[in-house]
DNA sequence: TCTATTTCGGAGTAATTTGTCCGAATAATA
DNA sequence: TATTATTCGGACAAATTACTCCGAAATAGA
């Protein structure tokens, strides 16, 4: 699999919270409740990215998670590399050590071009764009349609 | 990860397989060595091969596996499939159910190209291309320089 | 026939990932 | 102050993946 759980959750959860546009913090249950993802498992996700500086959170009452700062300025390689960390983007495509030096695996050309895209891709990529398009085009975020 | 492990040590195993362009069978347990694998792994990853039709394999003395089939007419593809199995290719990025109908995720668009580079990749690159590469430009498939 | 060599198959162990539980800390509000 | 809602942190449990062990079956060769 190219995500991991946590990750995959990670995204879903955050694209969530970046079309819901609140005004402040929003409880991580009601995120779960929305998405039919575990709550004490997407919980572990987000102390993952607030600690990576991505999110703000508040405890009490009316507190939550936030977005620290503006979508737009949020890639999905952000995300990605909070969570999943950076090996898939210097890693060989074969496990191999050294990967990148004088005596590449046979795969190297194809697979530093298709890391190199799919790099190009999360970075490029940042949450108000993916925001607006779920607005605009009704995607979705749920396991079940209701 | 891309790759389970199995895989990344099938690919390994079988490109060294490929270019050492042997007469008949190669056992198991010279290739481990050579490449440093594990050996019981990597004879359940070869039986996971040869129960799919791509290798053949003989017990006994002098025995081991060889291609059931033509260097050009075995393809990363066919070996990504056998041992990590197709879900890389038709699944949704995001894991979420009922991928490609006609309320995709927001990543749809972007992540089905990447899909479809990576299937092309794989399935249009045969074993025979990747061991000529192998000799022309002394490419490695071992963990350490001898 | 006997022995050595090899794959096969199943069971078992270790490590990692995935997911749960609970109590402590924090903060809003009555 | 007491209550309630929330994240935080650590320990725990379950599931999956990675890896090992061993005995059985096949086969070549002495
Ligand atoms: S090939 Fe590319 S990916 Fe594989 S070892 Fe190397 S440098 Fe690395
Ligand atoms: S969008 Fe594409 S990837 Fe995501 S759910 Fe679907 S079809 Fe799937």
């Amino acid at each position: 699999m190219l995500l991991s759980k946590a990750c995959e959750y990670g995204f879903r959860a955050v694209l969530h919270l970046a079309s819901l546009q609140p005004d402040g913090y929003v409880s991580i249950s009601t995120i779960s409740k929305e998405l039919n993802i575990s709550f004490a498992f997407l919980t572990k996700v987000f102390q993952q990215l607030t600690q990576a500086g991505l999110m703000t959170s508040h405890r009490g009452p009316n507190g939550g998670v936030a977005l620290a700062r503006s979508a737009s300025e949020i890639s999905l390689l952000d995300i990605y590399t909070a969570i999943d960390g950076p090996k898939l983007f210097y890693g060989c495509m074969l496990g191999l050590p050294n990967c990148g030096d004088a005596a590449p695996c046979p795969l190297h050309d194809q697979w530093s071009q298709e890391r190199g895209r799919l790099h190009q891709l999360f970075a490029s990529t940042d949450l108000e764009a993916l925001a607006n398009d779920m607005e605009r085009f009704n995607f979705r975020l749920k396991t079940a349609s209701e």
